[in-house]
DNA sequence: ATTCTTACA
DNA sequence: TGTAAGGA
């Protein structure tokens, strides 16, 4: 919230020569030759500047750094160069530790967002469903679920291929799991019995794919299983329901 | 002289 | 996490 850009060049700063002729990123530039700040400028950061930036001092900068909470800056010979990739990162640590985070829950968390980057982009999560992937920043993900977005959450919904990072922002699979998931959080299911079940629903749900894809292979033609799929949920659909009545009417 | 690192408190 | 000291 709180920014000063414009205190930024306001000021008749220590370092008179400023940017060492940097060649920066192309500016906003009008047609009528005039430049202009875009707000969320693609540009580069010195440490006590982006440390300004991001409400913290320059030495817990630089222990984060060396937690590896945030990723290495460009180094140009003794100066190191941050951009607003390390500048989100900062305001995503600084809002976890509001959330009563501890830093090497952070760096956990950290390591996920990494592992969980790599293992979505090597597993080519592009999969032909009706689900419609969300995407939200961390800190909305958090909103949803009243604070339980631990890191140990995280991970487990990195691992169940539920959630996926997509540069600074979170996407999740299924907008109809990330609401169910969300209501019954809210409906007072830790989150993480959330995710237990959510695994052990997706291997039930494998099963009965793996069911319905042998009936439909030996019995009809390969064409027909688009056609045929909706079959498949409603039978699992009703199945459910019946299951439900069952359950929750005899046990007390 | 400035920026960054190391080490100590 | 603040700060003093030293290297580049």
């Amino acid at each position: 919230m709180a920014e000063d850009e414009a205190s930024e060049g306001a000021r008749g700063d220590r370092t008179a020569k400023g940017r060492t002729g940097e060649g920066r990123k192309a500016e906003g530039r009008t047609t009528e030759g005039r430049t202009h700040p875009a707000p969320g400028q693609a540009r580069e950061y010195r440490v006590a500047e982006l440390a300004r930036k991001a409400g913290i001092t320059e030495r817990t900068l630089r222990f984060y750094r060396e937690r590896g909470l945030i990723p290495p800056p460009r180094r140009e010979g003794r100066i190191a160069w941050y951009d607003d990739h390390h500048l989100a990162r900062l305001r995503t640590i600084s809002a976890l530790l509001e959330r009563g985070h501890t830093l090497s829950g952070i760096a956990d968390l950290t390591s996920a967002f990494e592992s969980g980057r790599d293992a979505g982009e090597a597993l080519g999560l592009v999969e032909p469903t009706e689900e419609t992937p969300v995407r939200l920043t961390p800190e909305a993900l958090a909103d949803h679920f009243a604070g339980e977005v631990t890191p140990e959450n995280l991970a487990a919904a990195l691992e169940l291929g539920y959630v996926t990072v997509s540069g600074e922002e979170i996407v999740h699979i299924s907008r109809r799991l990330l609401e169910v998931s969300a209501s019954l959080v809210r409906e007072g299911v830790p989150l993480a019995d959330v995710l237990a079940a959510g695994r052990e629903v997706r291997e039930h749900a494998d099963a009965l794919a793996a069911l319905f894809a042998d009936v439909l292979r030996t019995h009809t033609a390969l064409k027909d299983a688009d056609r045929l799929r909706p079959l498949a949920k409603a039978v699992v659909d009703a199945e459910l329901s019946l299951a439900l009545d069952r359950r929750l009417t005899q046990e007390p």
